[in-house]
DNA sequence: CATCTATCTGAACGGTGTCAAGATAATCTT
DNA sequence: AAGATTATCTTGACACCGTTCAGATAGATG
């Protein structure tokens, strides 16, 4: 058999025990290993060891797995946040240490980064977990009240979130633009290029002085 | 004849005269109308009214329509922000207006911004002539410049450019979230709250204060 | 006029998302 | 434990996709 396909004849079970989560699996591994236009559904199938048509007992569309890994990748950029949280020396530089695991999480995981925004864009949101208070939005609440916003002013509180929230996914896409490689270099690597845009769109410790 | 098929036997002549513009108008029509999963190059071909082999003599790909698409893109982009310099009242005023006018044409034309970074994303840059002096970047440098920063000072400049782009581009992309519907409807439009996020970002008059 | 070259068509290939019908096996009922 | 029900997976099919290639057409060149 020329393309190793997949039979009955094999020893592997008709029923495969937990597709879902080995669908998930499959689909960020393609993913991640050879781009957005190889992750096809038949694609995920045939690394989940699976008929093409299987996967439709477990996600509604192509559309529904992708937005399931998504989830998922929603999910570790707010671990990575809040990870980010205890290295900060200080309170004035919680906003600044976030800012620069969000970015450090985009680049790391460049397509799963972009369809997380790609799915979020279709359903004119974000995922839910997105907006705990564990998670990332309440992560930004609390470094800028740790920074000096008052608390309950929750107007300006929520547009300074937005704000900071924007920055970084601006700077997150945009990093990688090759015309910017010299100014990297320049700066010490990546992540003092990052840095520094950060702190020129305010997140370093701009909300102490102007909203005390 | 069901689908309204075409056939030499219609008065249109073998040979289009213009398919070039045309695949580009209808690449276009398609993209804004039924969105980027709409857009196939047979979908292209059909609205031209030509097969599915003829865009091939014009453009080597269907990746290669996509990025003459987005640059046409580019183009509009640059001219929307220069046009929106001349709406400043002062210099101060000069970066936030770019910045407005950067989001409302990501945000009336959303299919097209997001092949503009798709396809820049792909080639790890920026076409040239977004980078013009007379196009996006010169404006920004120019506005910054006449904000009051050193136009000697080519690093701190290429960093509060970068920075200023950035800021712009992740708030056009999250603009959009319905989350936000309450906040923009509170602040009396969706300007006004683009405004309000561009200046916690800096893009107002901080770099009159802080860079003079 | 004849020839050359650019442009367009038609038909084909493999790949894709999706669905309906049937096979298989785990679970539930009695 | 035996039979019935339900969840899961396969097979096969359909329409659409990007792409290629041989051949038709017609404008340009000599």
């Amino acid at each position: 058999m020329a393309h190793a396909e997949i039979h009955p004849s094999d020893n592997r079970p008709y029923h495969h025990g937990d597709l879902s989560r080995a669908l998930l699996l499959a689909g960020r591994r393609i993913l991640e290993k050879d781009g957005p236009s190889a992750l096809s559904l038949r694609a995920v199938a045939r690394e989940a060891g699976v008929s093409p048509a299987a996967p439709y007992h477990h996600f509604k569309d192509k559309g529904d797995l992708l937005v399931a890994v998504a989830s998922q990748g929603w999910h570790e950029l707010g671990e990575a946040i809040v990870a980010s949280r205890a290295k900060a020396r200080d309170a004035r530089h919680g906003l600044s240490e976030i800012g620069a695991a969000y970015v450090a999480f985009a680049r790391q995981n460049p397509n799963l980064y972009r369809l997380m925004y790609d799915t979020a864009c279709d359903l004119a949101d974000m995922p839910d977990h997105a907006k705990d208070e564990t998670s990332g939005w309440g992560q930004v609440r609390e470094a800028l009240v740790a920074v000096g916003m008052d608390p309950d002013n929750d107007h300006e509180l929520k547009l300074a979130t937005i704000a900071a929230w924007c920055a970084a996914h601006g700077v997150a896409e945009m990093v990688a633009f090759k015309e910017f490689e010299p100014l990297k270099q320049a700066l010490g690597g990546e992540e003092a290029f990052t840095r520094a845009i950060l702190d020129h769109l305010g997140l370093y410790a701009r909300h102490a002085r102007s909203h005390a």
